[in-house]
DNA sequence: CGATTGACTGCATACGATTGCATCGACTTT
DNA sequence: AAAGTCGATGCAATCGTATGCAGTCAATCG
């Protein structure tokens, strides 16, 4: 910049102000000047060093976003939507994964500790109130999360009401297709998100006078390999459900494809739900019916919410529901 | 800092010393300092700050990934394993998604020159040689590429040979299956990739002495939508080919779906072979048979590459070549 | 016509770390 | 015993930018 100041023949501070004024701001600055500058950064190929802007603004134009599975399409669409609001601002995207596994959730907020970024979006599984409630206190930093159980007066949040989705989507399959011995694949219910939708499913089937055997509850992990072992338990019980609602689609493809290996016809043999309605749910035959959730609302909602306290704008904490929707197609 | 310092009853650069010096490198400090600094740090619940230090070294522990889509699989193994690779050097990785757009690929190089990153692993659609070694010529920074044509000395590659592979499966096709009348659903050649997928197919036919009707040649834009298109153009035809081959998975899969909904039998009626070889090859039904790249390979030498330029450790250019191999299933 | 105003620019410092060089005491060497 | 060595620490400059404050000059005001 010195250089570029030079050059131009003026301070380096008329230069730091010209690059740094979006505009027009209270500083004025002459026309002339100003094309000296502009063409002396093009002469010397001057680019701004943003380490050392971070240093002396104490902002970063970065954020982080912390997701739970790199693999999943959800979570693509919600990153994907992000780094669009990003850039429109001029912002870039930290991306971290966690796996579900508590210890890299921990890791990504210590490294959040050190990396000075302006702002966080968080799809917590495992980290606590406390956890994230010190995170917030002792940086000061800009958090949004994707979580429903989580109320923080700093921490602006969106969610689905998964369980209450959960349950329509098992009730729709009492009331509207008459199945009366319906299976689960779910998730530990260590993480909320299983323990809600299982409270969903229980209380379908509870609501409608109907038997909730433990050996109808499987646990999958997410993938769909964890998925098709489910399905394969249930399938070989002496009496198998007739419809299976899985906790998502990844695991409920998995679901699918042992069924159909297993020569069972799917929907009339027995019917499948899944949740998410990722594109793969049209990409699979029969096309799967699902519990769809709304991604890039979600990502869009929770990037609006981060920059808003980013900008400071933000007047009161805000908590964002974004409704599920019942997608039939034709596993159900 | 200063205030560790002033607790600990030391100077601020004993206690930068402590916190940059990897254990024991040539500057000694005494076990009875060490420890006040330390317990001095956690009593104050220091941070250290990465931008002041990024200012100070010239070193950001950062590098940027710039893929092509970030919903395709292919990618998640890179990205995946770049990640992986990156957090045991406690490096934070930023990831930017292309869309196959050059606007978006010319974007990142911007973005690049200011945001100091240490080194950049580069998915190139469009870049031409003289906007990457601009890039490198005047940032300086550590660039690995994944990318078959790209010869520049400051910038290591890993590529497959995918026309080679592409002229194989066409080939297996004929020779192993009988196929006389075979479709290509490609991509814009355009791209380095289309290109040379296109002229292995090409090949595989002319050596085998058939026709390459324009009219088997679909190009697609990567997407499961634009495969199912080209898919239904070639069913439409007088004489539709007997085995199609596609550039991608995910195309393939559009295409696979298509051919299942006009109620043609794979491979029977129509046989399909697709690339990459990523999960979702497993997911759908008929089996998807495929030419494996291996993405978590690649992912780990693109690293491995960055980093030894990284440290600086790198003695010459280095050209990588990973083999495909075909994974034959049921659609082929 | 002197004073005030406003447009524009420069000076100098600060952001929070790293690091070359100097210092200083204790110990070893000759 | 003087000189050299080594371990341990402090001093002060520096990285590249942003910004409060002060200064200059021309135009306007009373």
């Amino acid at each position: 910049m010195r250089d570029v100041a030079k050059l131009a023949g003026v301070s380096q501070s008329t230069v730091s102000r010209i690059l740094s004024q979006p505009a027009s701001t209270s500083i004025p600055i002459s026309d002339e000047t100003y094309k000296r500058v502009y063409s002396a950064i093009e002469e010397l190929g001057y680019q701004l060093n943003l380490a050392a802007r971070s240093l002396r603004t104490q902002r970063t134009n970065m954020i982080a976003v912390m997701i739970a599975d790199i693999s999943n399409a959800f979570y693509h669409s919600i990153t994907r939507t992000i780094q669009d609001i990003a850039a429109q601002r001029n912002y870039d995207v930290l991306i971290a994964n966690t796996d579900h596994v508590y210890e890299y959730e921990k890791r990504f907020i210590q490294a959040m500790m050190r990396r000075p970024v302006d702002g966080v979006i968080l799809v917590p599984y495992h980290l606590t109130f406390d956890e994230i409630d010190s995170f917030v206190e002792r940086t000061g930093v800009a958090v949004a999360a994707l979580a429903r159980h989580l109320d923080h007066p700093l921490v602006d949040t969106v969610s689905a009401d998964d369980g209450t989705a959960t349950y329509e989507a098992v009730n729709w399959l009492i009331a509207q297709k008459g199945h009366r011995r319906i299976g689960f694949i779910g998730v530990s219910t260590a993480f909320m998100v299983g323990e809600r939708r299982h409270q969903g499913y229980m209380r379908a089937l509870a609501e409608a006078g109907l038997d909730a055997p433990p050996e109808y509850l499987e646990r999958g992990d997410f993938t769909a390999e964890s998925g098709a072992r489910a399905m394969a338990a249930l399938m070989a019980l002496p009496e198998p459900p007739t419809a299976v609602f899985a906790c998502n689609d990844i695991m409920a493809v998995g679901a699918l494809n042992t069924a159909l290996d297993l020569g069972l016809r799917v929907p009339q043999d027995v019917a499948l739900v899944g949740f998410d309605n990722i594109p793969l749910a049209e990409q699979v035959r029969p096309r799967l019916t699902s519990v769809a959730q709304y991604p890039v609302d979600m990502g869009r909602e929770l990037a609006n919410l981060l920059f808003a306290r980013i900008d400071g704008t933000t007047t009161q904490h805000q908590r964002l529901d974004i409704p599920c929707r019942l997608i039939e197609r034709e596993s159900a």
